[in-house]
DNA sequence: AGCCGATGTAAACAATGTCAACATAGCGCA
DNA sequence: TGCGCTATGTTGACATTGTTTACATCGGCT
């Protein structure tokens, strides 16, 4: 049942070349460099040939874009994870943002396809990612609706973000220590009474 | 004079292709996608035959380390003479912040080489580049030498990193107000007297 | 002069993304 | 029922890339 006998016709190849590369993707911890996928690997791994991938995607930049958007909507998940496991809204901001990092963390090549090929600035417009939202909401909560929350906004993905990049490239060590003391909840939002 | 006729021995091979791959990361302007650089290509726009690379460089990847060794060298004279042009140590923090995340705008291929492809965590124990001097000077300058003055080298750090890598990845607008909203010197280190 | 190491070349290999021409299966319609 | 159309695959080719191996050439040293 599990795997047909010979299907010329897949059926679902393009589901299947999405879970094939989320599996190498998540194969590709680290060791080698690249941090990529190959296109014709993901075929031969699906059991297709390499041209009928393009019969479901125009090229290899919209295969990696849907590998992105699924990575997205997991990092989403691990974040609103992360939240909902925390009693008030400003312990819940700051257990985002470390969902954030150790998320880059675990998925490294996975977390870079996110943002490397994901549909960029005016492509998106409109469209709401689970990520994304759950920082607008956070920061609303936090700090109303005004300019302030926004940058808080802007300021919170930044530090996350940078974090994790910088941690991904080996420029800092990739701690958990490290990670508590840089998202540090007095410092972006001091709490009502941290500097009296 | 500047190009000699037919030296079968370049004398500068090395320098000639770092030059080379500077000038086509700048070319990179953000037009096509992939942001890297072929090694064939600099082989053949210094007018040599691409087996020659290797004798000056093990691998594609120690080319492109020796790119990011001269990128990296760039932002660290560009934040430096951002620093230079302000009066007091505070002013000079968030100066060179912005320079950082402006210098990625400029050259996008190169800041992302220097972050990809730069000697990793323990290789590079105890050399010291530019850049990270700066940052660490200034915060000893604000902060003294202590753990908090560590904590904020991360923070800064990281939110700069950080907003250079999203706005370069089309998530954020790249837009120099911006930077500014984003790089505030109040929100990491308040001034005395910033919240009384 | 003559040799030798440093530096270059040419040819080949495997792998990749992509395209064009052809094959097959299944569905709708006569 | 049978026929053909369209969606989906396949094969084979092409250009390009990184890399290696065997050979060529120059320049400095004894």
């Amino acid at each position: 049942m599990s795997t047909s006998p010979s299907p010329y016709h897949h059926g679902a190849l393009r589901e299947a070349l999405i879970e094939a590369g989320l599996r190498a993707l998540e194969a590709n911890h680290a060791e080698d460099a690249g941090g990529t996928v190959s296109l014709r690997e993901l075929a031969r791994e699906v059991g297709v040939s390499a041209a009928a991938v393009y019969r479901h995607f125009p090229n290899k930049g919209a295969l990696l874009a849907a590998l992105g958007e699924a990575g997205l909507a997991r990092l989403g998940a691990a974040q609103a994870e992360a939240m909902a496991a925390t009693e008030d809204e400003r312990a819940g901001f700051a257990a985002t943002g470390r969902a954030y990092v150790r998320f880059a963390l675990a998925n490294p090549a996975l977390f870079r396809l996110v943002f490397t090929h994901g549909e960029t600035g005016a492509d998106r417009a409109g469209k709401s990612d689970p990520a994304s939202d759950l920082l607008k909401r956070s920061t609303a909560a936090l700090a109303g609706d005004g300019p302030a929350a926004e940058r808080l906004a802007l300021q919170a993905w930044s530090i996350v973000h940078g974090l994790a990049m910088l941690m991904l490239d080996g420029r800092l060590p990739a701690d958990d220590a490290l990670i508590d003391r840089v998202i540090d909840p007095g410092t972006l939002f001091p709490a009502p009474g941290d500097r009296p």
